[in-house]
DNA sequence: CTTGACATTGGAGTCAACTCCAATGTTATT
DNA sequence: AATAACATTGGAGTTGACTCCAATGTCAAG
């Protein structure tokens, strides 16, 4: 007979509380079998499926789209068309990743040169600072800034 | 006499909508200055606050932090120890973001192998993914995940 | 039986950054 | 005066992922 694990036991393993547990099972997320006082009891599959959880929430996963990807685990043989999607997808959130490195090494770039401003006043730094939130102001409206200052006004980031 | 500037008018310039400017006043980030029949009447400092308020959000401030950074503003000279403290503050918050940029990275490299293993089952890949998993599930517990099992059912990514 | 540690349910609250809506007032044009 | 487009305020709602809490039941050990 296999081992079924209580919430707490689960909850120590995982580092998952047991309220959030509760809530995965409240919105079909992960529904442990029950006793008959109705404690929630969880196999060892409802383990692994917890930890694809984790890993899931560690790519930035909604538990909507785990939700959809968790299904495949039902399933005795592998369907190719299904398999296709879920790469698909896997491929549209990679292309979501690399978009939100571009801006976070955009977002590093500025931070670097804005602090540098404030701790040595130069024309050049100034200018480098001036260029950079003029791109970025570009991706924020697509367009110039109309009311542009220099000076130490500029620096917030 | 300076131009002042109706809210709609302002939400039009930078495309920030009106009940965002109110909530912004409301909450003390940018408060402008009234007509005797209380509409808010809004000066170019004002502007280029929201704007820097804009560029600080694509920076991933918070409206705490921006709150704090804005003061600078106000002040008629520079003072250098608030400038050093800004500037320590945007160092902390680069590093957060290359943080960030390291963690997207192995974001990326697991979707990639993921979707490449659902997409070409073989040995080789369903190696490659167990160990970025592993890897992983390092970052996410600290530790070694107790109940792995190949094939497939891992690949969720 | 008592006690303490566990479980359950139902339902509301938290967070940050907005967003919506009703009621009311203001302005400018016809 | 009527109308339309603007403004205001106050206060509640939204979002997604939890988190808290009161009331009640269950279990095991002393």
């Amino acid at each position: 007979m296999e081992k079924l694990y209580s919430i707490q036991e689960v909850s120590q393993i995982l580092g998952i509380s047991k309220d959030t547990l509760r809530y995965y099972d409240r919105i079909g997320i992960v529904s442990p079998s029950r006793e008959e006082n109705k404690y929630r009891r969880y196999s060892k599959d409802d383990l692994i499926d917890l930890m694809n959880i984790q890993i899931m929430q560690y790519v930035d996963f909604s538990l909507d789209e785990i939700r959809g990807t968790l299904n495949i685990r039902k399933m005795d043989n592998i369907d190719p068309v299904y398999c296709e999607e879920v790469s698909a997808f896997l491929d549209a959130k990679n292309a979501e990743t690399r978009k939100k490195i571009a801006h976070l090494e955009k977002v590093s770039q500025l931070l670097n040169i804005a602090a540098e401003t404030l701790r040595n006043f130069n024309i050049e730094s100034d200018r480098r600072l001036a260029k950079i939130v003029r791109e970025i102001y570009m991706d924020i409206r697509g367009g110039e800034p109309k009311y542009f200052k220099e000076g130490c006004d500029d620096h917030q980031g």
